[in-house]
DNA sequence: CTTGAAAAATGGCCCGA
DNA sequence: TCGGGCCATTTTTCAAG
């Protein structure tokens, strides 16, 4: 049985763990106005039921040592269901890949590609990303810079 | 002075925040082979040193309320820097737009919109995006599924 | 919500490569 | 000298009242 509704505590809560993934339940609770274990109980809550699916660092690629990101708009020669998703599950294959969105239009995916330099992005491309079966059309853009970049949603 | 060459257990320390943004320093060091205080301090110098730009809980947007997701493709009239600079300062008071990545190309800027349904995504369109100062062409597409959402980058 | 015991975070200090 | 490990204190977590 899960619930629907959240009310305004939960959604405080929320929005304070998509901007401080890492505060501690006590400043949590502080923030939100209960006290620590009410608070925890909570959050155990919202995380049972979806409504977080984890907790990622968010790391600098670039310094990293990733320094080419890109954006891949692909078309399929099938989009039947089944071979939809086997492209999808080739792209799992792709640690290269990090997003995938099927889109509705002319377009059937969009790819979020980061690679170490480009080299790498481009025997990605030439290599796996064109020569996959099914793939009829890829349109790349690479990324210049990144305007803006937040997690999740606007408000909860 | 900020160091450039990260260890292997660096790189161990990043991974592990990445696919868990909010294990206990004391497994993440259990992990990674060394005693909690050596293993915090290495962390905090990510933090300090920019590897690390932050924590974030991923929320199910669908699951808060917000059924739609959609890219746009905006082309500008006038590319001068000031003209571009103008426009991610506009795009950041945006809170539906999530991400805004600047493209080589002939699509100036791809960005990541979310909103809470179908109607509130049209009138952001109409009302702000199509209508903003120095916006040629706007080319969306919505998001029929995400096929693959992996945070930040593949291998550290 | 409060309490209290267990666990974790964190600073100090010493040690070895 | 740069880190790592050990120890002690503070803070947090979390189950029970």
């Amino acid at each position: 049985m899960r619930r629907v509704k959240l009310d305004r505590i939960d959604k405080q809560i929320l929005a304070e763990l998509q901007a401080d993934g890492r505060i501690s339940n006590v400043d949590l609770a502080r923030k939100v106005g209960l006290s620590a274990p009410p608070c925890l109980r909570r959050v155990r809550t919202l995380e049972e039921e979806g409504f977080i699916r984890g907790y990622h660092a968010e790391v600098d690629a670039e310094r990293l040592g990733y320094a080419v990101s890109a954006f891949a708009m692909v078309g399929l020669s099938s989009q039947a269901e089944s071979d939809l998703k086997a492209f999808e599950e080739r792209v799992r294959g792709w640690p290269l890949v990090r997003e995938c969105h099927m889109l509705a239009g002319e377009v059937d995916f969009l790819l979020k590609i980061v690679a170490r330099d480009f080299d790498a992005y481009q025997q990605f491309l030439t290599g796996e990303l064109t020569t996959a079966p099914n793939v009829a059309h890829v349109k790349t853009a690479l990324v210049l810079r990144h305007s803006k970049d937040e997690p999740g949603v606007p408000v909860i």
